[in-house]
DNA sequence: TTTTGAGTTGTTCGA
DNA sequence: GTCGAACAACTCAAA
């Protein structure tokens, strides 16, 4: 393996700080790198502030991650000579308050796409370098960054087919970044143990995301080499099953940056060209996936208010239902007696995950069956999914929505009993998480309303809505929309 | 990354 | 053995 060159002698250009954000891993990390590089001292910092985030703030199930990938990165850094040094505050008052004490000429990081993100940034890079302080910021987290990709009108894409062709044209597996060396560390004044940013929750509901992952860069690395190995190869099929562990659950710990997209691309890729010929795994449909989450990124770059805006204006009028409080606390619980739609809001509350074809259909439920708004929903997976993200949730609820990107030019609305006759035949993901219904016959499992008496005995509800019903409510509101 | 209904063809089974 | 009703299985187009 190639590994880009290194400056082996750096110049003496004062110590370093490495802030880490989204990108909390040692391996192909380029503002790390860099410093490293170029500097004799390099401090690695994390700065807890949540502030920089608006109103997306890290929900409990990303604080739960969050601090146990702060343990696993400060332990890798110690393994390569530093540690991590943890505040909490303004990142610009911290590191105000750093500089003189540790002799600090630059700051590196990489960089963020969240707008409050982007705006923090703007504001701690135009600041610093005014104290003569010089800031270098680095690509981590994408393939490509969302202003280098523009239609031939210039302008951003809206629809994914066409920007993924344009990126994927140009796209290599590129050898990732080798891990550096930190020569020159010392601890810095005031910097708290993790445990006092107070990420973990007080009374122990995690214990169910504890048994589910290992946050960090190994248990990405873990994952990454599994995928490889076992479910590439099935991949285009077993995607859409969700008993099955046939993706490659990477996408928290992308989010949080413990593996980056070059990473994955450049170890799939050499796991294809070390299979036979004779059954070589495609990996397009897998690399697209994370052209979606490209595209996401790009999005949310050059269209800033679609968190909280729909992204068509052809939506501005459509009349979502009242918020109504029980309809919203059954799809939360998992107790709208819709048997996928509950599997799967039960998944995401042990577990913090839910498969991707199930989000869809949970989310086509509470937004055209319950015509609830998709902002309840947005919320809801920002609180309770470990892999929340800005970029990937809004594009994912807007989508279902329909008033996203890359709309259809028809209303969706998907079918809950026909997705799971047709994704969960045997009703092996359903019957895993409704254990009330575990011994009901498959063909019951998926419209247990049929037998009146089998809910009876079960406890399991019955539907909160008449699904056809729903469906022509949800059509004749959008027909008739203002 | 869909659903539904209409239309067509094929199969089963009882009169 | 034949007929036709009933239904399953499939394709296609519209939304």
């Amino acid at each position: 393996m190639h590994e880009r060159a290194t400056t082996p002698n750096p110049s003496p250009a004062g110590a370093a700080i490495v802030l880490f954000r989204h990108d909390l891993r040692v391996a192909d990390n380029p503002a790390l790198h860099a410093a490293c590089a170029a500097h004799g001292t390099v401090y690695p910092l994390y700065i807890h502030a949540p502030e920089e985030h608006g109103d997306w703030k890290e929900g409990g199930a990303s604080r739960w991650w969050l601090h146990h990938a702060l343990c696993a990165l400060d332990a890798r850094l110690r393994g390569i000579g530093g540690a991590l040094q943890v505040y909490r505050g303004d990142t610009l008052a911290v590191l105000r308050g750093l500089l003189a004490d540790g002799g600090v000429g630059a700051v590196y990081w990489n960089r963020r796409y969240e707008p409050t993100a982007i705006d923090a940034d703007r504001h701690t890079m135009a600041a610093l370098r005014a104290l003569g302080v010089a800031v270098h910021s680095h690509n981590a987290a994408l393939w490509r960054e969302p202003w280098d990709i523009a239609n031939e009108a210039g302008r951003p894409y809206r629809v994914f087919t066409p920007y993924w062709r344009k990126v994927r044209a140009t796209l290599v597996p590129d050898a990732p970044l080798p891990v550096p060396r930190i020569r020159g560390w010392r601890p810095l004044p005031g910097s708290l143990a993790i445990d006092a940013l107070l990420l973990r929750p007080r009374i122990d509901w995690a214990s169910g995301l504890g048994d589910a992952w290992t946050p960090g860069e190994a248990g990405a690395a873990e994952l990454l080499e599994i995928f490889a190995d076992d479910a590439l190869a099935d991949y285009a099929r077993a995607r859409d099953l969700p008993a099955r562990h046939g993706t490659s659950r990477l996408s928290p710990h992308l989010h949080f940056g413990e593996v980056s997209p070059r990473q994955v691309h450049h170890a799939l890729a050499d796991a294809v060209a070390r299979s036979p010929s004779s059954r070589r795994p495609d990996l397009e449909p897998y690399l697209r996936e994370l052209g979606w989450r490209e595209f996401a990124h790009h999005l949310l770059y050059h269209f800033p208010d679609t968190p909280t805006e729909n992204f068509n204006p052809a939506f501005a009028n459509f009349r979502w239902s009242p918020p109504d409080p029980v309809h919203l606390e059954a799809w939360q619980r998992g107790r709208t007696g819709i048997p996928l739609v509950d599997a799967g809001m039960r998944e995401l509350w042990h577990t913090g995950w839910m498969h991707n074809r199930v989000r869809m259909i949970a989310g086509s439920f509470l937004v055209k069956n319950l015509r609830q708004h998709w902002l309840h929903g947005a919320r809801w997976f920002w609180d309770t999914l470990v892999d929340a993200d800005l970029a990937s949730n809004t594009l994912g609820w807007q989508w279902v929505a329909g008033c996203g990107a890359d709309a259809a030019p028809y209303f969706r609305v998907f079918n809950p009993v026909t997705q799971a006759a047709k994704f969960d035949p045997d009703g092996q993901y359903l019957r895993r998480w409704l254990p009330e219904l575990a011994d009901a016959p498959t063909a019951l499992l998926h419209q247990p309303w049929k037998d009146p008496s089998l809910l009876r005995r079960s406890g399991y509800p019955a539907p909160v809505v008449d699904l056809a019903a729903s469906r022509d409510e949800a059509l004749e509101a959008w027909r008739t929309r203002g």
